[in-house]
DNA sequence: ATGCCTCGCACAGCGAGA
């Protein structure tokens, strides 16, 4: 079973990339976020022409978040919005389970700038994470933790295009970094970097300043899996190429296969 | 030091992204 995140950066302005890259790599599990769309939105007969089932949990303008699973899987959702907080309006995380596996999609605030109330937040979100996370690890089946972090786990070349770029970023404070190890320490797996243990595996180039061309780009899409989930684990990458196509998202597709 | 580019909203230019 091979399951992807992808952050779109809108649903609507994306659409035709996103069925062109469903069709071109056929994922069995996908995240997305940023669909920047209400419910009414989303366009749930073009993702069915496309041959996927999907639950989604939108928002007006901003946030967003869909798993979508190829029919004939068994997709029921497990958790709508992230526990712990009722305040919280934003469609930041949803979860169900895939025939037998457990995802988890999460598009983690972005946290700038810093210090101030959406650092706060982002750090807020993330205790939040950890206590869901700490519950997913309790159950018997695997399960994958996968999204936009926006996490810039190492301070290195190898998940920065630059370090001194990046320094004053909420990405890549060291709270950020300390909560995103809290997480990881519970027992998860850092898929990408079980297959490509070190140098630059970017997720994200800036469309500004000609980030792409340069790969000024920075690594903040994760796949975490379980413990149980990371026996299983045979296979994971980054669908790099697609940041270089017309009308590209900021983000590309990172995945996992599970045997 | 700032903007660079893109999207959504809504119809002008701004907030947000990262």
């Amino acid at each position: 079973m091979r399951i992807a995140t992808y952050n779109i950066n809108g649903i609507k302005a994306r659409l035709l990339r996103l069925l062109e890259w469903l069709g071109e790599t056929t994922p069995d599990v996908v995240c997305l976020q940023e669909l920047k769309s209400q419910d009414e939105g989303f366009p749930a007969a073009d993702i069915e022409a496309a041959g996927y089932q999907a639950i989604w949990h939108g928002q007006k303008s901003f946030n967003g978040v869909a798993i979508l699973s190829r029919a004939g899987l068994d997709l029921h959702e497990t958790q709508r919005g992230l526990p712990g907080d009722p305040e919280d309006a934003q469609s930041r995380y949803l979860e169900a389970a895939v025939n037998g596996v457990i995802v988890g999609c999460l598009y983690l605030p972005n946290g700038n700038p810093q210090p101030g109330p959406k650092f706060d937040y982002k750090l807020a979100w993330m205790e939040r994470l950890a206590a869901r996370g700490e519950a997913l690890l309790a159950c018997e089946a695997p399960v994958i933790l996968a999204g936009d972090w926006n996490v810039i786990p190492t301070t290195t070349h190898d998940d920065t295009f630059s370090v001194r770029a990046m320094a004053d970023d909420a990405l890549m404070q060291p709270e950020s970094q300390a909560a995103f190890r809290r997480i990881l320490a519970q027992g998860w797996i850092d898929a990408i970097r079980t297959f490509q243990p070190s140098g630059p595996a970017y997720t994200f180039w800036d469309y500004q300043a000609g980030a792409w061309a340069r790969d000024a780009g920075f690594r903040i899409d994760h796949l975490l899996a379980s413990p149980v989930a990371a026996d299983r684990l045979v296979r994971a990458g980054i669908d790099r190429a697609y940041r270089g196509r017309e009308k590209a998202s900021d983000h590309v597709p990172v995945w996992v296969e599970l045997r």
